[in-house]
DNA sequence: AGTAGCACCTGATTGC
DNA sequence: TGCAATCAGGTGCTAC
């Protein structure tokens, strides 16, 4: 569910709550949240508990708690990380109220961390983490750091070029300013997959998730099943520029979301659902040409399109197609 | 190597 | 009304 503007709003707002934080405790609430360490949940809370929160990253959909020592000072690289993932529902909210006055974690609740905070706004001293996730797929997980390729920082919110080793194989992200457009393109190009396969394989380029596919897709006016092999370098280039332009957007309005499942780590929702041009409209007009939206299933994803305004193949390249 | 298919979950909604 | 089928914003493993 969330993707890259939806997990860099949770980034962004744990980052301004929980830097310089020390992990108290640990209450795991279901175990299979931890499922990814090898120890469980006692080696989980064994790691986690004592450590301080240096700063919260982020690479495309995947993010990370840099920790260091309790007493670390300057800036001395994390020595591991608490790596989290979304999955489909997960959400993180902050509660920022003495532990014994926190409220009863939500029946979705999955893991509670209790963190020391010094500076928390409400002068308690103590912030409440909860990690929320109905459909389970997310996880949390405790790992070392592995430097990137390049040496440049690893992703959003941290000037550190380490990243969780479980994470090594994601492609820096849309928005990553590191992004390596060339090389990028010319993987988006190769192979026989539909385009939008491609653009969601987040070994590439990562961050773009089921809706703003949709969208980057109507924007550049590519058929979704467009083979990436028939794509022109100039069409691969709009199509990121594209999904670029529609994801800065959605973050600038604090993510897209439906419903409940979604919100920042206040409970509050974004309010980008109200500006998408596909997801979500199958059968209403294209707001270009006034064709219908069309709704079909694409590698296993509900995808929509307009038939008229993004055709399979390119006008000029190859016979038209209704997209039927 | 590249790709398709499925498995992993819970809850809301739809259709009979 | 009740129950089964379907669907949901993601990832990763397996088998071809």
């Amino acid at each position: 569910m969330p993707e890259l503007p939806e997990v860099e709003t949770v980034r962004a707002g744990l980052e301004s709550l929980v830097s310089g934080t020390v992990v108290e405790s640990v209450e795991i609430r279901r175990d299979s949240c931890v499922r990814l360490l090898a120890g469980g949940v006692p080696e989980f809370c064994a790691l986690v508990t004592g450590e301080r929160i240096r700063a919260v990253a982020r690479r495309g959909k995947f993010m990370w708690f840099e920790l260091v020592a309790p007493d670390a000072t300057g800036a001395e690289p994390p020595r591991e990380a608490l790596s989290a993932h979304l999955g489909m529902s997960g959400q993180f909210r902050v509660h920022d109220t003495r532990w014994d006055q926190a409220p009863d974690p939500h029946p979705h609740c999955r893991a509670r961390i209790f963190l020391r905070a010094t500076n928390a706004p409400s002068g308690s001293g103590h912030l409440v983490l909860d990690f929320i996730d109905q459909r389970t797929f997310g996880y949390l997980h405790t790992e070392g750091l592995v430097s990137t390729a390049d040496g440049a920082p690893a992703g959003a919110g941290t000037h550190h070029s380490l990243l969780p080793a479980s994470v090594a194989h994601i492609g820096r992200d849309a928005l990553d300013p590191n992004l390596d457009v060339e090389q990028s393109l010319a993987r988006w190009r190769r192979g026989s997959r539909g385009i939008k396969q491609v653009i969601l394989d987040q070994s590439i380029v990562s961050g773009i998730g089921n809706i703003y596919a949709d969208e980057a897709l109507w924007t550049a006016r590519i058929h979704p099943e467009r083979p990436a092999h028939a794509m022109s370098k100039r069409q691969a280039s709009t199509l990121l520029v594209a999904a670029q332009s529609v994801m800065a957007s959605a973050l600038s309005q604090g993510g897209t979301s439906f419903d409940s499942l979604y919100v920042n780590v206040n409970g509050e929702s974004g309010y980008f659902s109200r500006s998408l041009e596909a997801y979500g409209r199958g059968g209403e007009a294209c707001s270009r040409c006034g064709s219908a939206i069309r709704l079909a299933t694409v590698g296993g994803r509900s995808t929509h399109w307009c038939a008229r305004c993004q055709r399979r193949w390119a006008p000029r390249s190859g016979p038209l197609d209704s997209g039927a």
